[in-house]
DNA sequence: GTGAAAGCGCTAACAT
DNA sequence: ATGTTAGCGCTTTCAC
């Protein structure tokens, strides 16, 4: 049925040997008629090599392995997108498996990837602290992209918060904003610490002197910010601008603040961070930072195909930057805002629009 | 290193063969004692079959392609997930490939995923009419998710859209609407037909006349909606009440109405559809009819996984239902919006929020 | 009910 | 530069 490696032989004249060196690649020398003339003819049979013969072989699959928490969290697509176009880009395929936070179901997915389909492993968004025996020994190459605790570890890829949460502050300040509130999310993750010393930093930069009642605690979730904004309102002296550690908390402080009869940005500003989906849909629409997370797995995937390749070699942590959005509730003037980015990727869409029923 | 079906026939003093008809699964004789042994020695073992060899053998990979468009759809990652877990809890795994809407990536995509490594294919939002060559004659299994364009086809998995622009336009009339306006979804859409045909059912059912002038063209996205709104508020005996075939475009109708200087739902009463995360976070929440996407991708994987087993049988195509989900702009009373969804997956966030870091 | 052995399609070591 | 061949780990026919 399926065309296989002796057809060609037999159909080009020579060897399965031979033909196997020019199709899968080998850098082996090969006389270039000869290697034309089997590219060919393998084209025009519609040859496509058995995965698993090669892989049995050769011990190579030209597959990686993702294991996520849960593909439906927000970040996990994007990231997985970078992954993919990356190893799509290098002739790889991948197999994705949740893990849904608990640590067997990740030791069980480590398992089943490394028992031999995988060539090497890529986390997304790991949080666990138990390192795994089974990873270590089997010593495929692998990267974690977006590690939520712990300290830095090699052969990983994280957003630099830090950096976003500076170029938020300092957009704000360079509005005027001289008292800046801060909205932290959970002081176990990296993202919160990251941010909230970008923030202090900022603020330092410019000779703002740094007020703790300024900062007010959360945990990711939209309530919590609609609490921390009702604090910050109520203080004697209260901030004329708002940095929320994500966009989720920032909305919440968008609703406390309209509840109170005040107006975002006439009365406080609002930055947030992340560039959820909804933040350019929601009224007004949210000025944010973006977390780079496409460019956080193709800069993963990049690095564990070099890996890879090279059989071996570890990376430092990499820290990927995100840029600024501004948008409407910073209260920026529309001249700055015009750079409201344009997604190549919704273009598809609206191919679809326009094509004609099947009938 | 890896321990293979050999070290366990030396371990049990077996032979080989008999390993392998345990665990393997084989439904041929093996005596009970000699199974238990054998199940005992793999496991203390940690034995791990080797699927590159197994589906060089056996042609079975126990691993399952999915072709989606683009992994960061909204829709998709549910339906992934719906998917996953139905292939999880039967052993299976499964590569992702994404197709860009590019009939031809798609066409490489089914290449690549048939030229072995998958017992089946699953396509997730199904938008090309083309009906690939390479497909039919590979016979290999195969469903189709969402399927967007085209008469309905065999393996495939759609939602009811009849039946739940039926729920809405329903919940709408016994809240004593009599006039609702219908914002529609491109006609060559599936969902957009269905969901209309099934707005002007509701609306025969309850011996309400069907106003034509109540109904907007829209494109999906929020701006066509905002438009759609703005037509209908111009009619002289506008509606009071305003259906829209998606989530996004009733978003755009509440700040069209908002925008107008009336309120939502004082003054006109929403409902959405697709339930998609933004639907409860916006102000007002969205009251919507739930897309239901996991229960789709778990459905096409039964099916896709009873075709494998039972080598080869089709089904028609399979229509799955999804419930209206009652908040604030349908303007119902409190007592009937108790019901809002407590979604279990999100519960493992918050486990995470109280980890301890690792220091 | 159990074992021996062939061979799936391919790669790589070795031979020419 | 090309050909010959062993064998990757497993399933399955065939013998017992």
């Amino acid at each position: 049925m399926s065309v296989k490696l002796e057809d060609i032989a037999k159909a080009t004249g020579f060897s399965i040997a031979t033909v196997s060196r020019v199709l899968a690649g080998s850098d082996y020398p090969v006389s270039p008629s000869v290697r034309e003339k089997v590219l060919q003819v393998a084209q025009s049979m519609g040859y496509k090599p058995n995965i698993a013969a090669r892989s049995l072989r050769s011990s190579r699959t030209n597959t990686i392995g993702i294991i996520v928490d849960d593909i439906m969290s927000p970040f996990v697509p994007p990231i997985v997108r970078g992954i993919q176009d990356c190893l799509h880009e290098n002739g790889f395929l991948s197999l994705i498996v949740n893990s849904d936070w608990d640590p067997d179901q990740e030791q069980e997915a480590i398992r089943t990837l490394i028992s031999r389909p995988v060539d090497g492993i890529i986390f997304v968004e790991y949080s666990h602290r138990v390192r795994s025996e089974i990873l270590e020994q089997s010593n495929k190459p692998h990267m974690f992209v977006h590690r939520i605790f712990g300290s830095p570890i090699r052969n990983s890829v994280v957003p630099d918060d830090h950096y976003g949460a500076t170029l938020a502050v300092r957009h704000l300040i360079s509005l005027g904003h001289r008292r800046t509130g801060y909205i932290n999310g959970p002081e176990n993750w990296h993202n919160s610490r990251a941010r909230y010393v970008g923030y202090k930093d900022e603020l330092e930069n410019h000779n703002i002197q740094f007020d703790p009642e300024l900062v007010q605690p959360g945990d990711w979730e939209i309530e919590s910010g609609y609490k921390a904004a009702q604090n910050l309102l109520r203080l004697q002296d209260r901030p004329t601008a708002i940095f929320a550690a994500n966009d989720l908390m920032a909305l919440g402080a968008i609703y406390a603040i309209q509840d109170s009869g005040l107006h975002v940005p006439g009365d406080i500003a609002i930055v947030g961070y992340d560039n959820r989906d909804f933040a350019k849909i929601v009224r007004p629409r949210l000025t944010t930072v973006v977390m780079p997370v496409y460019e956080m797995g193709r800069v993963a995937t990049e690095s564990l195909l070099a890996q890879i390749a090279e059989g071996g070699g570890e990376t430092e942590e990499i820290k990927v930057r995100g840029e600024l959005i501004i948008r409407d509730t910073c209260g920026a003037d529309d001249a700055s805002k015009a750079r409201e980015e344009i997604n190549p990727r919704t273009a598809f869409r609206r191919v679809l629009l326009n094509k004609q029923p099947e009938g």
